[in-house]
DNA sequence: CTTTTTTTGCAACAATTTTGAAAAAGTCAT
DNA sequence: ATGACTTTTTCAAAATTGTTGCAAAAAAAG
């Protein structure tokens, strides 16, 4: 089981109270965040600094990876076990809900190769799929 | 050809300078622009402000189209003829070449249809592909 | 050329993100 | 555990980014 402890150890990091915080955080969720959404869900014990400089290191150090918005407003997950500051494997999609607005990794959805025309060398892809999600589109 | 008053026109809007001049650096440039370039290469001639607002109208009238970053910073590109303020037609996708930084439209990749799991309805596919362009890649 | 409507620019504001430096907390070897 | 050392957090301040209201300017229509 992925521990937050064991979770940052991993990846060298210490273990200080506002990571451990904010990664409880996404495991908890499931969902991609916003520094903005974080700094309330953790009910502004701490600075809105240290959660831009947290995420920043997360980043880094492989621990989340960007998720793409249409807001402009960029949000974070979780990687994969994986994942580390050398390696990362992010060929999953993610799926926003226009309806209620969370947004989250889906990693069954296979992203079948896509032909890029001469001279194109592919590194990553990212794709952003919009739509209703089952909890907000089963009720209609 | 499509001429800068053309387009206008046909989406039903004023021909005044400043979208002249902003429709016109889309066209020359055929790449994705973000708010703060787009400012910089007219030479600060008009305000912040009018760049916002025209950019916001020209979303509104389906003369250009979101192009996401993973910097953040939304970007935009110029639509196809065929998109009006009804109709929108997008299934193409956006290479940006992390070596110069540019984002441009590939419409001649095709993207597959992606088979999501039950329960997500699919409205809307944004894809963002990275890598190095043919100007970035080939001399290495 | 005059009237009407729309757009632009300015000023002020609000929100978001970044930076520097001192205080606090974590780590490691005694 | 204690102290020395390193990293992280916090606070203050600034730089960026995006919004709003209103008067002046520009475009379209007659």
């Amino acid at each position: 089981m992925r521990t937050v402890h064991h979770i940052l150890t991993d990846h060298q990091l210490r273990n200080t109270s506002v990571r451990k915080e904010v990664l409880q955080l996404f495991l908890n969720k499931e969902i991609a965040l916003s520094q903005p959404e974080i700094e309330h869900e953790l009910d502004d014990s701490c600075d809105r600094v240290t959660i831009y400089r947290t995420l920043a290191t997360f980043l880094e150090k492989g621990v989340i990876h960007k998720v793409l918005d249409d807001q402009g407003a960029m949000k974070y997950a979780l990687c994969a076990d994986t994942c580390s500051a050398e390696v990362h494997q992010h060929d999953h999609l993610h799926f926003k809900c226009t309806h209620c607005g969370t947004t989250q990794c889906i990693e069954e959805a296979i992203i079948p190769p896509i032909q890029l025309p001469a001279g194109f060398q592919l590194a990553e892809l990212n794709v952003l799929a919009q739509g209703t999600c089952p909890d907000c589109g089963g009720g209609k």
